[in-house]
DNA sequence: TTGTTGTTTAACAAAATTGTTAAACATTAA
DNA sequence: TTAATGTTTAACAATTTTGTTAAACAACAA
């Protein structure tokens, strides 16, 4: 692997995959085992890299998932690829809906998103066809959204927490998490 | 209010509040109105500002939510009061679970918790009879708890991202999350 | 008054972090 | 081979951030 693509890489696994969201530099540049000022080489400056990687993952992630939104699939099928896809995704970066969070917030972060995505307007308008089906209970689709991203993500995200706090193995939190698809699947389609 | 504990509760509202996790003493100090080096005069060092005001944070919601599980009241209620507070200190704080998970993984941070919380115990035994009297669904009552709170928090935890990705002003927001209660305790007790 | 204690400030020092530059090195085409 | 281009490195400079110190200040008791 080129040394360009090796920083990015090291950099997306400090940040989304360890939760060390604050690397320097020089930390950055000690776990891709290259000299720090690569990093300007490639990137400029540290802003710079923050910002490439940032958009490489969102658009990793939407295209995956606008992929099976768009999919012309059976609904109940599209919700069980569609939690395969994400939770897939959410393992291998736990820490990347808070990295996003918090560096929208701190930084005004030019994230260019700004109108709404079209498969996210489309998959609102399936659920609310969905609803009138009566294949899943009626509501706001953007409430059916929050609950479904919200089952999904939240447990994934706080392990290190909720881990400690239950005081439980990684291998007994793996399984909790492994067995969240189904959950999630009964309690939208009840 | 003396300074210390305004240093204290400028610091929440930066790091919790508006999510501003990378504050610098200066701008901690100048959001404060005080000069810098009372900072170093009242807590020696930035690290342990940081360490007192999570402690606070962390001591002050679990004493809130540990009087709700220990309350004697049925569990329908208790739910519902427990939904009330929890969303209260969400609204209050939106950013500090987000604040946890990376502090408690950049620095391999000193959380005392080390043992379950005896309210958590008697909280998930109490799921347990729930499911049994068959108020509540069958199931693990840790993944019973992993939902609550998932549907509690990530609607909240994810506003600045979501507003942006749904396109929709503040006001329309807060009255998604002012409609969560409810939406929770029906998918909780169906 | 004077002395004592606690608070606040500016100035300084130290450390950490970033960005730049010039030179060394490698690769390949002419 | 030489020249040209791109890559890598160490050394340096600039900046940012933190922590310390000594002095000024305020409140108040002896």
């Amino acid at each position: 692997m080129n040394k360009e693509e090796l920083i990015k890489q090291t950099a997306k696994e400090l940040f989304f995959s360890k939760g060390y969201l604050h690397a320097t530099t020089q930390e950055i540049a000690d776990a891709a085992g290259v000299n720090r000022s690569l990093i300007n080489y490639y990137f400029r400056s540290r802003d710079l890299l923050f910002q490439t990687v940032y958009r490489e993952a969102v658009d990793s992630l939407k295209s995956q998932l606008d992929k099976v939104l768009y999919d012309k699939i059976p609904f109940q099928e599209k919700m069980s690829l569609f939690i395969d896809v994400y939770m897939k995704e959410l393992l291998k970066y736990p820490y990347r809906e808070s990295f996003l969070i918090t560096e929208i917030c701190s930084k005004n972060f030019a994230l260019k998103e700004k109108k709404k995505s079209a498969a996210l307007v489309h998959f609102l308008k399936e659920v609310g066809e969905e609803m009138e089906k009566g294949t899943i209970k009626k509501g706001d689709p953007i409430q059916f959204m929050f609950n479904l991203f919200a089952l999904m993500a939240f447990p994934v995200i706080m392990t290190p927490l909720y881990q400690k706090l239950l005081d439980i193995s990684k291998e007994k939190y793996s399984t909790l998490i492994s067995e969240r698809k189904q959950i999630i699947l009964d309690q939208i389609f009840n």
